[in-house]
RNA sequence: GGGCGCGUAGCUCAGUGGUAGAGCACACCCUUCACACGGGUGGGGUCGUAGGUUCGAACCCUACCGCGCCCACCA
């Protein structure tokens, strides 16, 4: 490996070096005598593929978690799949349908055997996706949600929560999934708007004194009406409460009743209740004193047409779905000449997440977990300062959010989950146990018959920061890792997830989940679209990997996260990265050609006698300053700044340049160390490569004594070296100038010129002197002298105190040089004006801070010189 | 209806009370012995609009305009 090849093949090494630091256990050293840092991450559905939010989300961690392994802690990433219910049922569901199959046909024991068949085969590819991007998790330890321990720990929160009050059965109005025939949560629902329409309907008194309009943009749901509402302090309709209806389809005699729901502004002020089918008429319905169970039902489980209790809905209508059932009463209204008017209108409508389908407002008994009891110590937690929400702007929604929570409807009419633990008796009764054993013993033999249905997937995976960590057991593993450091997610599962976590996490271990919650963004197109199948707009990661390298889709991903605002991508942002990389590798080939190698040493060399040397031991410190920074304040896109300017811009562009033709001992083991710190520094960001060229640079012969991935995190104990730093700050502006010169007055990058410097303290006769060599490569220069140029015809530029004249004669042309000159005294002028007129001001002279003031006025001093050299310059061209 | 965020160079985005930065793109030059996935140089912004606070505002405050997101039962 010691010659490093032409060019550089990310393809290869991440292969060869993922499969050696898996297989060798360095994800996760033993170190039990090391501080714990710890990590989990969210796990992805167990049959789901890798997306470019899952790249963004994985590399956030793994740049932390490599950086704390590096610092020598007892790192942990947690890593593990999630059954994902619905989802995946689903999948299966549509593929045994291709066979004539539904799971009924199949029954609960069979089918279940085929979705376990499905995960065990299709379930490992997002993990094997994870390691191509180089996520350094703790694989040996993968779990998965319903592995026997973690679903024993469901198990027994379900169970635990039960006792405690906190987690009750109950019937009441449920967003009923009519597709996938199950109950689902509040945050399962989307609302969108919908182009509908705004019926109002006659509905006569039965004692045919007259009739009462009411208006609705469901007419269907008038076959279950039980009332009619209208406000208490409405005139119009204050003589008709109490008062029955004789209801125009079913003959059903409902009263007029007063509710404050009825908003007199609105149509026509009285409104249809259907307590069976809303959720504004629930509540209606129950403030009138009906009980849930006598609520009327007209709809199946598909939300077709059923005959309600009473058997007042002509047969007409049965069977119907709720479109035709619409159509069709609609229809009759107006043949009985019921329907008043018709107006298009929008209507908010409810959508099942996953299905697509729209919700049915449905009476169901289900399970239910009292949130707002556990929102209370997850609010407390970050209002205390337990946990930090990073961005800080989402605290307010973490707040809003728990303050009005509802209560959590758990329990899914789904056979692929955890199997709620409750058991029947014959009359009802229910028992709550972790074992059929236990509930049967308290049923005292009685037969038992087990809730068919299972768990929401999020009840299962809130549990995720301990549960993985072995509890109920008491493990040390849980000891030290419980709270987890960070966690990082999408602000998408803010509600889902980490709420979840936070209040089972204090409910069950007395402490919250994570220190700190990390909320990133959506990863959209270039042009800000979100990414989605149906738009074709979606950027596979594996192909990025694929074409430019995980390091450089890492670097990317890391450089374009800034706080919480979502990614726009642009390939064009990670074929860059992918150059800095090629940057990187050449650099490494050059300093091996010139028999620089891996450092003997994890210190700084101490005081180098070379003023560059100094330098960029100190542009080392600087950076790594920058990097710690970064790292502490969750600053992603300042980490890859930080490194990418010193690689390239510092490193790069003047430190090789400037060693290039002396490789004296002391610079070949500064340049080593250097490189050394570089790779270390960027390897969270930029784990291949780093690693490849970590065990390519030593010399002929030698090796490392062990992978980057576990090496020291640098602590260089050497300090910035001002004296150097000024030097080579003069340097870099000379060679600089002086190349802006030749280029503006289209000098030929070949002719080599004389370079005189007037005005010259001793400190920069001293520093010309030194930096003799490197200065007349670096701006072409032939000779170098400590006096003003007698002639005519020359080039002037300005730097500090002295004046440097390149003599053209017969090259120049005067009249650009001029209008150079002109240009650079004229801004210099500009700026020592503006300082000049703020000084004077008494205002700011008495009232801005000292420091201000004396930045100041030292910064007219240096324009007001640096204006006067440039006229002087002027000047003598005549 | 409530809440949040955004509007800075052609594009994507940093920045923050003291006279605007990066990457890409663009223009010109360079086959200089690490790298053309490169090197050098350069052009380009009245920091959404209007007020206010301040010695000083792109940065703080107010209003407005435009864009996006989240939450909410208006029939």
């Amino acid at each position: 490996m010691s010659e490093l090849s032409k060019t550089f093949e990310p393809r290869e090494i991440e292969d060869r070096w993922y499969g050696h630091w898996e297989s060798e256990g360095l994800f996760r050293p033993h170190r039990p005598d090391a501080q714990p840092w710890t990590i989990v991450m969210p796990p992805p559905n167990v049959t789901g593929s890798l997306h470019i939010g899952h790249a963004l989300d994985i590399t956030l961690q793994d740049v932390l978690v490599r950086r704390e392994r590096m610092r020598g802690k007892d790192a942990l990433w947690v890593v593990g799949t999630d059954h994902a219910g619905i989802a995946t049922q689903m999948v299966v569901e549509r593929t045994i349908a291709g066979q004539g199959l539904t799971r009924q046909k199949l029954g609960r024991d069979a089918f279940l055997e085929i979705v376990w068949d499905w995960k065990n085969t299709s379930g490992g590819m997002i993990t094997r996706q994870l390691r191509r991007l180089g996520a350094s998790c703790d694989w040996a330890h993968e779990r998965f949600t319903m592995d026997e321990g973690f679903s024993r720990a469901v198990t027994k929160v379900f169970v635990e929560l039960y006792r405690r009050g906190l987690l009750y059965r109950d019937k009441r109005l449920v967003n009923w999934d009519p597709k996938f025939q199950t109950a689902i949560s509040d945050l399962e629902v989307e609302t969108k708007d919908l182009q509908g329409r705004f019926w109002t309907l006659s509905y006569p008194l039965a004692d045919n004194s007259g009739a009462i309009q009411v208006a609705t943009t469901r007419p269907e749901t008038m076959l279950a009406d039980m009332a009619v509402a209208v406000h208490q302090d409405d005139d119009r309709y204050k003589a008709l409460i109490g008062k029955q209806i004789r209801h125009p389809l079913t003959g059903r005699l409902i009263p007029i009743i007063a509710d404050e729901h009825a908003d007199p502004e609105l149509g026509s002020g009285a409104v249809k209740i259907t307590p069976g089918h809303d959720f504004n008429d629930y509540e209606v319905g129950r403030r009138a004193g009906i009980r849930p169970a006598d609520m009327l039902n007209m709809f199946d489980a598909q939300a077709f047409v059923v005959q309600t209790r009473d058997g007042l809905i002509p047969s007409e209508f049965l069977g119907l779905s709720r479109e035709e059932a619409r159509k069709a009463v609609v229809a009759r209204l107006e043949d009985e000449g019921s329907l008043v008017g018709v107006e298009d209108r929008v209507i908010p409508t409810p959508f099942g997440d996953r299905s697509g389908a729209i919700i049915e407002p449905w009476l169901t008994d289900q399970w239910y977990v009292d949130a707002a009891k556990l929102a209370l110590p997850a609010l407390q937690a970050v209002k205390k300062g337990n946990i930090k929400i990073v961005p800080e702007t989402w605290t307010k929604t973490w707040f809003n959010w728990l303050e009005n929570i509802q209560p959590w409807c758990v329990s899914r009419q789904l056979w692929w989950g955890h199997r709620i633990p409750a058991w029947y008796a014959e009359d009802g009764h229910v028992f709550v146990a972790e074992t059929e054993e236990e509930a049967k013993d308290q049923a005292g033999g009685r037969p038992l018959r087990q809730d068919e249905d299972v768990l929401d997937t999020w009840f299962s995976s809130a549990l995720w920061p301990f549960a993985t960590l072995g509890w109920p057991g008491e493990t040390d593993d849980l000891r030290r890792h419980y709270p987890n450091d960070v966690l990082i997610s999408g602000f998408d599962i803010l509600f889902f997830w980490d709420a979840r976590m936070a209040m089972q996490g204090i409910e069950f271990m007395g402490e919250v989940p994570w220190r700190t919650l990390y909320l990133h963004g959506l990863v959209r197109d270039a042009h800000g679209q979100k990414m989605s199948k149906s738009k074709g707009n979606t950027v596979d990661p594996l192909v990025l990997v694929d074409q430019y390298g995980a390091d450089a889709l890492r670097f990317t991903l890391a450089a374009m996260e800034s706080q919480g605002r979502d990614i726009k991508l642009d390939e064009k942002r990670v074929e860059g990265y992918r150059n800095f990389a090629t940057k990187l590798w050449n650099a490494a080939r050059f300093l091996k050609m010139n028999g620089i190698g891996a450092s003997d040493s994890i210190a700084a060399p101490t005081a180098p006698e070379l003023a560059v040397n100094r330098w960029i031991i100190g542009e080392v410190v600087d950076t790594l300053e920058k990097l710690n920074r970064a790292f502490d304040e969750l600053r992603y896109d300042e980490m890859a700044d930080a490194i990418y300017h010193f690689v390239w811009g510092t490193f790069c562009d003047w430190y090789v340049e400037l060693i290039k033709g002396a490789f004296d001992e002391e610079t070949k083991r500064v340049a080593a160390w250097v490189f050394d710190q570089i790779l270390v520094m960027l390897h969270p960001l930029m784990p291949f490569i780093t690693e490849e060229l970590w065990h390519s640079m030593p010399s002929d012969g030698n090796k490392r004594d062990s992978d980057i991935v576990v090496a020291k995190w640098p602590e260089p104990k050497a300090e910035v070296d001002a004296e150097a730093k000024a030097e080579l700050d003069w340097l870099i502006r000379l060679v600089s100038e002086v190349r802006s010169a030749r280029t503006e007055l289209n000098v030929p990058p070949s002719a080599k010129l004389n370079l005189f410097a007037a005005d010259a303290s001793d400190e920069t006769a001293g520093r010309l002197d030194r930096n003799h060599a490197t200065l007349s490569r670096l701006a072409r220069l032939e000779s170098i002298q400590l006096s003003s140029f007698p002639g005519q015809g020359a080039a002037q530029v300005v730097v500090d105190e002295a004046t440097f004249a390149l003599p053209l004669e017969g090259v120049i042309d005067v009249g650009a040089e001029k209008a150079r000159l002109d240009r650079a005294a004229a801004a210099a002028e500009k700026e020592r004006d503006s300082l000049a007129q703020r000084l004077s001001n008494p205002n700011f002279t008495e009232r801005a801070k000292p420091e201000a003031v004396e930045k100041a006025r030292l910064d007219h001093e240096a324009k007001s010189a640096e204006a006067e050299r440039l006229r002087a310059a002027l000047e003598r061209l005549g």
